[in-house]
DNA sequence: GTATGTACCTGTTTGC
DNA sequence: TGCAAACAGGTACATA
């Protein structure tokens, strides 16, 4: 599923591909993805249409492209979506909930919105060109240059919570999913269920670098793809095969210390650990075994 | 304000 | 073979 890195390409791929672009038609195929525009899904198009969209900007996993009324198309992911460009003569993809049209931009093509599982979405924002209010609320990522290091940490040891409920709350850090998170915690040789009041500055410091460190990586490698299928944002990139140490890897041996990484079950998803490398706190509640057999590796949609 | 739990959603896999 | 349940997880929202 697209987390920051993949977010980013898409970012950059549609400031390369869309950016100047004039929407000349818009079509809503479901009426989900558009469920938090507050016009509904008429209000959606004809906010959108004849709008010429002047940038492609992004706040954690969250997209928004100014357009020139003052507001903006804002779009989220979620689990499955992808934003596409494409001909009009390529068939609709099976999952297409919103297509544009557009006129200026690569010789007429479309800006599709795929998305299979609908958490994701998009609307117009009113007056939010500059940054939409929705996502006032949400945290800058690790890799935006104006993050705030040490704030990070006062408020990582400011709280009770367990450090990976911590690393999810985009009201702390933004564009970290479970899998980055399973894996700089890995990297820190940090159990996700430590309390963050309990964690050394050092501690944080060092998750913060490898959260970085994970999102730099999967960056530099998920960019590669971009080219030959315009916006992709599929989750089957070379990423989740080649490089991860923890999650997915359960029964596996760590490749630090060889024990074998364990699954359990936390914030009704799974948390994949090293048992030696990453002990778990003492206070913590005993980890239940997740419920049933994982299939490996992340769903395969 | 924090902490915690749950609904939303669908294709695939698993278990009976 | 066929059906039902489990599972994936980002986010918003409800509750304590």
């Amino acid at each position: 599923m697209p987390e920051l890195p993949e977010v980013e390409v898409v970012r950059a791929g549609l400031e390369r591909h869309v950016v100047g672009a004039r929407v000349v038609d818009v079509e809503v195929l479901h009426p989900r993805p558009v469920r938090r525009d507050p016009g509904g899904p008429d209000g959606f198009v004809a906010a959108l249409r004849g709008r010429t969209l002047l940038g492609a900007r992004r706040r954690g996993k969250y997209l928004w492209l100014p357009l020139d009324s003052g507001d903006a198309l804002t779009a989220h992911l979620g689990m499955s979506g992808q934003m596409l460009v494409q001909p009009p003569s390529a068939p609709d993809e099976r999952h297409l909930r919103v297509r544009l049209r557009l006129e200026g931009a690569d010789e007429g093509r479309e800006l599709r919105f795929v998305d299979q599982r609908m958490f994701g979405g998009l609307a117009v924002s009113l007056g939010g060109a500059e940054l939409p209010p929705e996502m006032a609320h949400v945290a800058r990522d690790p890799l935006d240059p104006a993050f705030d290091d040490a704030a990070f940490v006062a408020a990582v040891r400011r709280r009770a919570s367990a450090v990976k409920r911590i690393l999810l709350d985009q009201k702390v850090v933004s564009g970290v999913g479970n899998i980055y998170a399973d894996e700089a915690l890995w990297r820190t040789r940090l159990h996700g269920e430590r309390p963050g009041e309990r964690l050394r500055p050092v501690e944080v410091r060092t998750l913060l670098t490898n959260v970085r460190a994970v999102m730099t990586e999967a960056l530099a490698q998920g960019g590669t793809s971009f080219d030959a299928l315009y916006v992709n944002v599929n989750g089957e990139s070379g990423y989740f095969d080649r490089s991860l140490d923890a999650y997915g890897q359960e029964g596996r041996p760590c490749r630090r210390c060889g024990a074998a990484i364990r699954r359990t079950a936390f914030m009704n998803r799974s948390s994949f650990w090293c048992p030696r490398c990453q002990p778990a706190p003492r206070t913590a509640r005993p980890s239940r075994p997740a419920a049933a057999p994982k299939r490996p590796g992340p769903a395969s949609d």
